[in-house]
DNA sequence: GGTTTAACATACGAGGCGTATGTAGAATAT
DNA sequence: ATATTCTACATACGCCTCGTATGTTAAACC
């Protein structure tokens, strides 16, 4: 079936496919809008029409990379015996996703510089709210101190991406993993109310 | 005088002071190279011979912020009647610090997308090894906790500039001060010993 | 005082983004 | 079924910006 609506979405799934491509090998700045094009086998008026400028292409992106991250992370919080240690394992799976070198430099790097703060993106924003009603939880439950949920969530998401970003410019990512994950998860449990 | 040094100097000194001007109001990308030098009375042959290109120019810019913070951080620190104590108050003026738009956009925003991760930066990196040293001391203290200190300084310092990127877009920065400097206490209480 | 050097200005070319206009094929109505 | 409308996309154009290559002037040095 041939219909424009489908047509549309695969071409707005091609350009997007390509631009994940072409923003983490070049990087946003130094993408080239008519080769990206081009190689989804398409010209610029396509992106203009489905994307509206440059920027609304990077958004696109960006989105649909950080909801595979957070749907992934999710679902490994998911498997953790209680609500605490599904948050930890939350933010070890971010750390880990965030290895990767496209995540890296286009979620990382470029998304805030051109699309502004994270936290406000609609992506992390349900990641975000997310964590908060788990954190939440935990303080009625007793287990966390009371704190400002929203400011917790926050920090311990920033601290997470920050993480990663270190871990990968560093000498031996491998290596060092462990011991990070280490220092998170003991830097989170100044949340609890024994430890 | 108006010996060669001094003159280079002073000149420098003006691209790098309307730079800080330019790339805070309009963002690195849409920063001009020609009205940004022709408003420091000179053209893009100085900026050039002096910084090398547009990324150079940035990178002056950058170190000169960020050591601003880092010295205003550590006299802050020193204030404190303690080494711990010390460390949250210059976790605390770092992200008052970062509450500043000109921060934002140059250092927090822009600065990553160009330059890289930040831990990587010279200016960073002294603040990042400061505090290592602080976390090294407290842990032979018998104060923190055995971790690893240099994961340990980057994830405090990752969640202070995190946190100063959230504050500057909620809907009332001042208002939410107290309540993410009392979370991100409690966050970094969880390196202590006994709390 | 003449020569050299270097800091900066000027001139040029290449490339990229955004928009305005053109076009072909699907959707709709009669 | 055919004519018309609409729209998704292609093509063409202009403006701006960066980086480099060349020119110029004034300080530095012998």
């Amino acid at each position: 079936m041939s219909t424009r609506l489908t047509k549309m979405a695969e071409n707005r799934d091609k350009l997007i496919a390509a631009a994940r491509r072409a923003f983490a090998e070049h990087g946003y700045a130094a993408a080239s809008m008519d080769t990206l094009t081009a190689e989804a086998g398409l010209t610029r008026g396509a992106l203009y029409h489905n994307f509206g400028d440059k920027r609304g292409l990077l958004a696109a992106v960006v989105d649909q990379i950080d909801s595979e991250m957070a749907d992934y992370a999710k679902s490994v919080g998911a498997k953790a015996g209680d609500a605490w240690q599904g948050l930890l394992a939350e933010g070890a799976a971010y750390i880990e996703k965030a290895l990767d070198p496209e995540v890296q430099r286009i979620v990382l790097l470029d998304g805030p510089s051109v699309l502004g703060d994270p936290s406000q993106w609609p992506s992390q924003n349900k990641c975000l709210q997310s964590t908060r009603n788990t954190i939440e939880q935990l303080i009625k439950n007793g287990t966390v101190k009371p704190v400002d949920p929203e400011a917790a969530a926050m920090l311990l998401n920033g601290a997470a991406l920050n993480a990663a970003l270190w871990l990968a410019s560093s000498s031996d990512p491998q290596a060092m993993l462990p011991k990070t994950l280490e220092a998170f998860n003991l830097l989170a449990s100044g949340f609890l109310v024994k430890n």
